[in-house]
Formats: C-alpha cells, structure tokens, sequence
DNA sequence: CGTGTATTATTGAGTCCGCAAGCAATAGTA
DNA sequence: TACTATTGCTTGCGGACTCAATAATACACG
C-alpha cells in the first residue's frame, strides 16, 4: 500500500480503541432496549420510560415525595425538563404538588395512591421485560459485572 | 413489622434485582456520558453526537456513501429521523445528495470531501474524550468486558 | 437588619426525533 | 402484461427535552 496518495477515506480496518467501541456498543445498545421497552410501556400502560422511572423512584422516596431538583438529579435531566415531566404525571392524577413548610421555593412532587398503584400495576411485567433482555444473552455473574462497571462511567453510581 | 396494613409505599431496601440495577446504571450513565460529549461536541465543532456518528460511520463506508436505510439500522435512527438528520449535514455542506443508478428510489448520503476533513478534525479529541471517561475508572480489560456484555443486549453487536 | 448571592422552579423558544401517512420505484405473481 | 406487495424515502404533526431568561425565596455577612 503506497503512503503518498491522499487517503480519500478512514481505513475500516484499523481497529478503534476498546473504549471508542465500547462507547458505540453503549449507544446501540441503550438505542435499541430503550426504543424496545418504550414501546411496550406505551402499548400498555400509556407512560413512557422517564415517567415510568419517576413514579419508581418517587415510589421508594421517604412519604412518597421529592424535592424537583433531587428528581432531576436522580433521572439525569435538567430541572425544566422535570416540570415538564412532571405535568404530565399531574394531569394524569399520578402525581401532585405539595409545598414545603420549611422552604417557600420548593414544591414537592408526590406520588398519589393513583400513582403507586400504577407502579404497582406497571412494575411486574416492565421488570420481566428488562430482565428477559439481559438474562436472555448474559449469565447472572456477567450482570452482576456489567452493572458494576456500568456503575464506574459518569452519573453511573446510583 | 407487620404485614396486615396496607403498604403506603414499596419498600426501598427490598434489592432490585441484579438486570434491573444494571438497566437503570445503564439509563443514568448513558445520559450523562452522552450529555458531556455532546456539549463538548456542540462547542468546540458545533456537532451533535448524532451529527459525528454519521460522519464517523459514512467516512468507513465504501465509497464514503451508504444508502440512507442502512445508515437508520446503524445508527439506531428511524429512516425519518435519518433525513432530518442529513438535512443538517446537507446543509452544512458535509454531506451530499447522490443517486443510484440501479436503484432511483436510493439517495446516498455521501460524505464530502468537507465532510472528511471535518471528521478527521474532530476524532482525536473527541476519542480521547471517549477514552478519558472510559479509562478513568475501569482497566483496559475491565473496558474489554463492558464492550463484550454490551455487544449481547439486543442492537448492541456492530 | 439590608444587601448581594445562591437555590428552586417555571416559561418561551427552539431542536431533535418518532409515528403515521403518503409517494415513487421495484419485485413478485398470476 | 397487469395487479399487488414491498422497499426507500420524505413530510406533517406532535412529544420530549434543552437552553436562556425570569421570578421568588433563602442564606450569608457586613
């Protein structure tokens, strides 16, 4: 192979580093389960990925309430996209605004009886339907192990 | 504790099964991996992690050009969001139009001679971001195994 | 106190992308 | 040949989210 013609594209052969592949593979992989099981939520129980994972965490959340900026935290999304979230979830009954007495500016979102039992209703088939994708190529060790370096990346750790 | 009233909330500490924790790691370090990139990506060369990945891929292809179907299924992208996605590229001048001569329902996307340029400006910094993120907290053989497990979930495989 | 800064939440504008529908070209079939 | 899928791509519409700006409350400190 001569050294001296223009290269007129980017060699498919040499190998990208582990990380770089390692990185696409979480991309496709987070592209597809995700579009998988948005689906099946959506078909079903009429939520999408994001407020299902809302009222799971407002669900296991001290009285069933979070502050909005501790929920944005906890979902990787900015504040406002929260309240947008959220109003949804309002409309829908599932979750309402409290206020808090110790601090005028916060404004609790919290899960209504409505809305733990859509949990309750949603969780088992959507937690059979993640594990069915994992287990179905992946031993419970190899899981194990995914889930712990998943844990290593940024915003990983629970 | 008793088991007699209702429960008002669903207990925090029961442990999520093992696929379940490796799913909502996934969900939280996908979201804030890709949010740094794609900040760093939008600043430094007015790309979105979308916009790099068709230019990455286009630039590997054959005849630097892949008929736009083909570049949806690689990029996890509907063949709609696919022409949007390309009208930008278009626009910028980094991508082109071209035709099939065996085929007049296919339009390539086929990547410039701009669009080269401007990929090859942007890969070294942007994989050693990828690395930095990557390497900082998991060995080489650590990341070896992350692209492995990946590489089984479903649209994880290259 | 009073003033300046940080924190919490919302809103308006804009981007990105999916879904459903539609058009054009091709392939399969009788 | 004519008729019916199927495939490749685009478009209208709408949803979900971000960014920047704004308002209101809290806090720190002279």
């Amino acid at each position: 192979m001569s050294t001296q013609l223009p290269a007129t594209q980017i060699d498919p052969a040499a190998e990208a580093p582990p990380a770089v592949r390692a990185w696409t593979r979480l991309l496709r992989a987070h592209a597809t389960t995700r579009r998988l099981l948005n689906a099946e939520l959506q078909a079903e129980h009429g939520l999408t990925i994001n407020d299902y994972e809302a009222l799971q965490v407002l669900s296991c959340a001290e009285e069933r309430r979070m502050k909005r900026v501790d929920l944005a935290r906890r979902l990787v999304l900015t504040p406002s996209g929260v309240t947008r979230l959220l109003e949804g979830l309002e409309r829908a009954g599932l979750v309402e605004r409290t206020a808090c007495s110790s601090d005028l500016r916060v404004v609790y979102a919290q899960l209504t009886d409505a809305g733990l039992a859509k949990v309750r209703e949603v969780s088992c088939g959507h937690e059979g339907s993640i594990r069915t994708m994992f287990e179905e190529h992946l031993s419970p060790a190899q899981i194990e192990q995914l889930a712990a370096f998943l844990g290593r990346l940024p915003g990983g750790a629970d």
